[in-house]
DNA sequence: AACTACATTATAATAATTCTAAACTATTGA
DNA sequence: TCAATAGTTTAGAATTATTATAATGTAGTT
């Protein structure tokens, strides 16, 4: 269980004030055993239920992308209405269910290495994601 | 070089009424050799210059969904603010140019087929989309 | 403490997307 | 033929998502 100290001490090394919106969202994001994915509304709800203090919406974009681009975060795009950020940051795979909306992280042993035999000339690789869709197996599907 | 008449008989396939917005906007997307891959913003100005016709956002909109649903286009979201739809509805994997913002298709040759060990139990796949995301190698880059 | 330069917040503005009422079109049957 | 009508399509209006910027806050300097 994290301290408010150590996420103040996180953001300074970032070059980021620790303001109090900023620790907060801090709490919500990575105050837990395990790492998670989140939409903005997700967060947005979340502050609101955890936290008594409002924060704007624009604060959470802000810090969000912050976060981001500080490598704290990851952005994982399904289409262009369903964007999700991921607290885990290393480079891994995701399952994602079109039943029930959920992005699930592939475990290292789901996947083999994805193997790219000839890259675009003079250019530097610098992600490669795979996304799996699924959907119930049996029934009747829409 | 398709016709008009080749493209009012495939809409009628599908079934939907092939009206004169959307016979344009086939002409645009679907009159060429080569598959290519665009935005909605992209689309909007290719109507504008090639049509003396103005045809409403909300019809560019309709339109493309509908086309998407029917399986004539695929869309490809890149992150939240960058989503492209793509003419080339074969199960194909995709550079993206950071340095460009350009979207490229992965020749069959350039990557091994993506092994899945082990997939979500009771779930069926619906597709496998890697994205390879690419930039300029040498120089100072931001 | 006052001044300054920069960082941060959050309101106001803008951009992206969807809702829905009006305009069309196909079908039916008099 | 050609209303009547049920469904489809369009596009302006409304909504939602995102960003620009003015106001506010902070830290360093004298
Ligand atoms: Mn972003
Ligand atoms: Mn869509
Ligand atoms: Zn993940
Ligand atoms: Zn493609």
């Amino acid at each position: 269980m994290a301290k408010n100290c150590d996420f103040i001490e996180k953001l300074r090394e970032l070059g980021l004030r620790p303001t109090k919106q900023r620790v907060n969202i801090c709490e919500v994001l990575f105050n837990r055993e395990k790492t998670f994915h989140f939409t903005i509304n997700d967060l947005v709800k979340m502050i609101s239920e955890k936290m008594n203090q409002k924060i704007s919406l624009a604060t959470v974009y802000n810090t969000v992308h912050a976060f981001e681009k500080k490598g704290y975060l990851k952005e994982i795009s399904i289409d262009s209405h369903k964007s999700y950020f991921d607290t885990n940051t290393s480079a891994h795979h995701h399952f994602f269910d079109e039943d029930t909306n959920e992005l699930i992280d592939c475990d290292e042993n789901d996947i083999d290495p994805v193997n790219i035999k000839k890259n675009i000339t003079g250019k530097k690789i610098n992600s490669v994601e795979v996304l799996i869709k699924v959907a119930s197996d049996n029934q009747n599907q829409k």
